[in-house]
DNA sequence: ACTGGCACTCTCAATTCGAGAGTGCTAATT
DNA sequence: AATTAGCACTCTCGAATTGAGAGTGCCAGT
C-alpha cells in the first residue's frame, strides 16, 4: 500500500471517484479529457497498468476501462476516514429535525433511519439503544378482566415491554397493585443475575409475576440488540447494478428476516469503539449476500450501559464521501441523546 | 357479463387460470394441447375472438395468445368469491401457529402478516385493531428521575401508548401514583369526547397529565387505523412482470411511506363489511402505482368497537384461488381474537 | 355447428457486422 | 529516464438481418 507514488495515489483516488459517479469503467482517454492532468493517455495507461498489477484496479474485459477492486475501495475509504466532516448546513438541518421530534426513543430511531437513508441514498438500519445488562426499574400490573392482566415492565434506560398474561384465577386490581408495589420495592435497580438469585416469594402471585419478569428480562438481555429500524429500501432498487440481477433481492431479503442482519451487526461491532467507524466492503468474504455491497457501521451510546448500532448499506460504489461523515455525525447525535437519558436515570 | 354461453364461461376461466400459472399469453393450440377439450383450435379461436370483443381478453400483439383484461380478472374473481374454503390442513397449520404464539397484539399481527405473505406469495399488510372510539382504561406514571416521567396509557381494547414527559419541577413517585389513582378512578371507561368535556382539575399536576392523556387519545383516534405490519416485500421482486420494470419500485415505495397505503386501506374498507372481501384490480383507476397490481382486502374485528384491515398485494395475475380464501380465513381468526379481548373488557 | 387448411402477421432468438473504446507495446522525443 | 505518439489488436455493444415458431382470421367443406 505504501509503495505507491504520489501520482499513483491521486490517480487511484480520481479513478475511484469517477467510477462512483458514473458507474462506468473508466479509461485513460476519458480521464485525460475530463480532468486537467498534464499528462497524455499513454502515461496514464502505464500507471493504470501498474495499479492493476498491484491489485487496486481490475478490467472487466480485455479492453474496457478500469474498475476498482475491493482492495482499491479499501484504500479509498482509508483516505475518507480522516477528512471530511459533514457540511455545517446539513449538520444543522439534521440537528434541527431531532430537536423538533418528540422525546421518544422510537421516534428518534425512525428519524435517524430516515436521515441516514436520505443522505446516503442507501439502506439504513439502526438498533434501538440496549442496556448491556438489563436492570429492573418498575413494573405495573393492570387488570383487564378476571384472569387477563397486562404487565408493563420498565427497565433502566427506558426500555419498556408489555405482555398480556392469563392467571389461573381472577384477581382484583387492588391485589395486583399491592403485588406490583411489593415487587417494585424489592427489585429496584437489580440486574438480571441478582434477580435470578432471589429466594422464592411467600405469596404465590408475587412468585408467578416474578418468574414472568425474569423471563422478560432474560429475553431483553439475550437479544443482543434492541428493536431494529430501517429505511430507504427502495433506494437500492434504483441503483444501476441492481437493475436486473437478483443480487438486489438477496440483499433485500436480509432486511426481511432480520436475524442474519442482526448477526452481522453484532459480530462486526464488537470490535468497533464508540465513535469509531467500520466499513465492510463486499461482505468481506463472510456474507455472501453482500458480495456486491458495502456497509458503513458505527456504534453509539455509552459503553457498559446502553449501546446501539447504526449502519448504511449500499452498492460497493456508494458515495462514501457522503455516507461516512453522515453515519459518524448521526452516531454522535444518538450518543448524546442516550447520554442524556441515562444520566438522568443514574441521578 | 351474462350474455356468455356456458362454454365461453368455462373457457374464460380456463384461460385465466392458465395465464396465472404460466405468465404467458395463451393461444388456442396450447389450450387444446394441455386440456382435454373435445374441440379443435379453430373453434377455440372463434370463441376467443368473441371474448376479446366483449372485453374480457386482450392481445398483446397482433399474433400472440390472449391475456386477460382487468374486466376478465374481475369476472374470474367473482367466481372465486363463492367457492373455495381453505383446505383443512392449511387451516389447521395456521390456527396452530396462532395458538402457539404469545397472547400479544403485535405478535399476532406479525404472525398474520407472515402467514398471509407466505400463503399468497404476495405482500401482506395488516393494521392493528383500532378502537373506533378511543376509551380510557388506565394510566400509569413512573418517575424516571426528577422531572422526567414515563406515562403509560392503556385504552379499552388493549392499545397501549407510552410517552416520556418532562415536568416543570421534580415530583415524587408517591405523588405521581396518587395522581394516577385519582385519574383512573375518574376517567375509567370514558370516551374521548366525555374526557374533553370534563371541567378542569384543582390539582395542577392532575390537570397537566389530563391534558396529555387527552392529547394522546386524540392522536389515537385521528390515525384512522393502528400501527401497520407488512411482510413478503421480496416476493414481489421475484415475479416475472417486475423483473425489470420499475413498476416494482413504485409499488414498494408505497410500503415505505405508509401514508398512501393507509389512505388506500381506509378508503376502500369503509364500504366493506366485516367478513366481506374486496378485490382491487389494477388500482381501479385510482391508484396509479398499482396499475399492474391487485389487492385483496378485508376488515376484521368487531364493528363499532375495534376493527382493523388486512390485505395482500400482488401482481394482477396473483393466485386469487389461494389468496382469497387465506385472507378470508385469517380475517376470521383475527376477528375471533379481537372478540375475545374486547369481550373480556366489557365483562 | 364444427373443423381443416391456408395465407398472413408478428415476436423472438440467433447471427452478423461495424463502430468505438480501450489496451499494450515500441520507437521517438524531451 | 520519463514521457509521448503511433499502431496493431481485442473486445463490447448496438443495429440490422434473418428464419423459425406461434398465433390469428377467414373460408370452404363436412
Amino acid at each position: 500500500m505504501y509503495d505507491l507514488t504520489d501520482r499513483q495515489k491521486s490517480l487511484l483516488l480520481l479513478i475511484i471517484r469517477d467510477y462512483i459517479e458514473s458507474a462506468q469503467p473508466v479509461g485513460s482517454k476519458r480521464l485525460v479529457d475530463h480532468y486537467r492532468l498534464g499528462l497524455s493517455p499513454a502515461t496514464i495507461r502505464n500507471e493504470m497498468s501498474e495499479l492493476t498489477e498491484m491489485g487496486y484496479l481490475r478490467q472487466p474485459h480485455t479492453s474496457a476501462g478500469r474498475v476498482p477492486t475491493e482492495e482499491g475501495y479499501r484504500y479509498f475509504v482509508s483516505q475518507m476516514m480522516h477528512s471530511a466532516e459533514l457540511p455545517e448546513a446539513i449538520r444543522n438541518t439534521i440537528a434541527h429535525q431531532f430537536h423538533q421530534s418528540r422525546a421518544d426513543v422510537s421516534q428518534w430511531m425512525t428519524l435517524a433511519a430516515s436521515v441516514l437513508a436520505h443522505q446516503s441514498q442507501g439502506i439504513s438500519v439502526i438498533t434501538a439503544p440496549h442496556a448491556d445488562q438489563s436492570r429492573y426499574k418498575h413494573v405495573e400490573l393492570i387488570s383487564t378482566q378476571g384472569r387477563q392482566v397486562l404487565m408493563v415492565l420498565v427497565l433502566v434506560g427506558g426500555e419498556v415491554s408489555q405482555q398480556i398474561l392469563t392467571l389461573a384465577e381472577p384477581v382484583t386490581q387492588e391485589r395486583l397493585s399491592q403485588t406490583a408495589a411489593r415487587l417494585n420495592a424489592l427489585l429496584a435497580g437489580l440486574a438480571v443475575d441478582a434477580l435470578a438469585a432471589l429466594s422464592t416469594r411467600a405469596d404465590p402471585l408475587d412468585q408467578d409475576i416474578l418468574t414472568l419478569i425474569l423471563q422478560d428480562m432474560r429475553r431483553a438481555s439475550s437479544t443482543s440488540s434492541g428493536e431494529m429500524f430501517t429505511d430507504g429500501l427502495t433506494n437500492m432498487l434504483s441503483e444501476p447494478e441492481f437493475a436486473e440481477s437478483d443480487d438486489a433481492r438477496r440483499a433485500l431479503k436480509l432486511f426481511e428476516e432480520r436475524s442474519t442482519l442482526q448477526d452481522l451487526l453484532a459480530r462486526t461491532t464488537t470490535n468497533t469503539n464508540i465513535g469509531g467507524l467500520q466499513v465492510l466492503i463486499g461482505g468481506e468474504g463472510e456474507w455472501d449476500e453482500l458480495r456486491q455491497c458495502s456497509m458503513v457501521i458505527a456504534r453509539y451510546g455509552v459503553p457498559g450501559l446502553a449501546t446501539g448500532t447504526l449502519g448504511v448499506l449500499g452498492p460497493m460504489r456508494m458515495s462514501y464521501a457522503k455516507t461516512i461523515p453522515t453515519v459518524r455525525y448521526v452516531a454522535g447525535l444518538l450518543s448524546d441523546l442516550v447520554n442524556d437519558t441515562i444520566a438522568s436515570d443514574q441521578q
